[in-house]
DNA sequence: CAAATATAGTTGCGGACGCAAATAAATCCG
DNA sequence: CGGATTTATTTGCGTCCGCAACTATATTTG
């Protein structure tokens, strides 16, 4: 192996980590802007109201929740502050466990997300869906799952963040 | 087309969607959580370093390294000043605009580039290019310029970040 | 040339988020 | 049962970042 290799991505790696990194950047501040600008809504805002209308009863536990939006716990209880200022979700003791607390779509939420959905739906198709043929959108997903499985296995361990770095420099 | 269709995406769709956005999440933390850790260095910083690495003469005016970034002018302002309070970078006036600044890497910032990289290019090769087959990687990558088109293209008019929203809805 | 305009970068401000500590409730164990 | 421990969520705090306003310099135009 070249030195080279050893210190720096090679030219076919980098176009694929830098692709990826600007797809993700410029995909997500398009649909974020689209939402705010028409609806309202962050993105992020948008995705926790869209798990809650896909959950059984439209509630979830605020861990779920986290566990869905990829957000942490506090990150969270933040984001639905503003929606349950605004009536989009209400926060309920969690009868069978006080500790914990159930966030509600109220009918005004699932009215508000009904409304921003056709432009979130419109806008990952035009940017994202549409690029690809329907053989290349499942080659796109199938290609992803590999890479998921490995984070999703590495970020495993006992939520110790690190347990995968001991050792390893 | 059913009215579903109209409103909501559709169960590949979505699996693609959410696929991408939990692969973002999980690349980037971890990415960063791995450089922070072991060498004191945000994922956002040691992008900023290579770039400034990869330039001619090791330095690019502040603009041009924002774009590189995918940052904000004002972010970048921000990013550099860690930075070169650290003394891996340091910003000189551009002789030929005097409004312009030259952000230009340090020996040390070299340096200690070259000692984050391998962790960095391990984590990628880890995390992402591992999951693939050369072939794949490949398809990978290709596939992610369609979408990449369709973005820059549409972000191209005028900075006008809202223009293709006209008349839209 | 001088005023008007455009461009480069920075700063004020506020929002979003994660970590660690705090709080509260459930569960475990002697 | 009652204290120790674990779990669920929130709060304090610091960081990062983008937008809009501002400063400084360059360019255009009459």
């Amino acid at each position: 192996m070249a030195e080279s290799e050893q210190f720096w991505l090679l030219p076919h790696e980098q176009l694929a980590w830098r692709s990826f990194i600007k797809l993700d950047s410029l995909l997500m501040s398009r649909l974020d802007v689209e939402l705010v600008e028409r609806h309202g809504l962050s993105l992020a805002e948008y995705e926790v109201l869209a798990h809650l209308s896909e959950a059984e009863g439209r509630a979830l536990r605020m861990s779920a929740l986290a566990d869905l939006a990829l957000v942490s716990r506090s990150g969270l209880t933040r984001r639905l502050e503003h929606l349950v200022a605004r009536g989009l979700v209400i926060k309920e003791i969690c009868p069978s466990d006080r500790r914990g607390m159930i966030a509600r779509l109220t009918e005004l939420g699932q009215g508000r997300l009904e409304e921003a959905a056709p432009t979130h739906v419109a806008g990952v198709r035009r940017y994202l869906i549409s690029a690809f043929s329907v053989g290349e959108l499942q080659q796109f997903t199938a290609l992803m799952q590999a890479p998921l499985s490995e984070l999703e296995e590495a970020g495993r361990p006992g939520s110790d963040c690190l347990s995968s770095l001991k050792g390893c420099s």
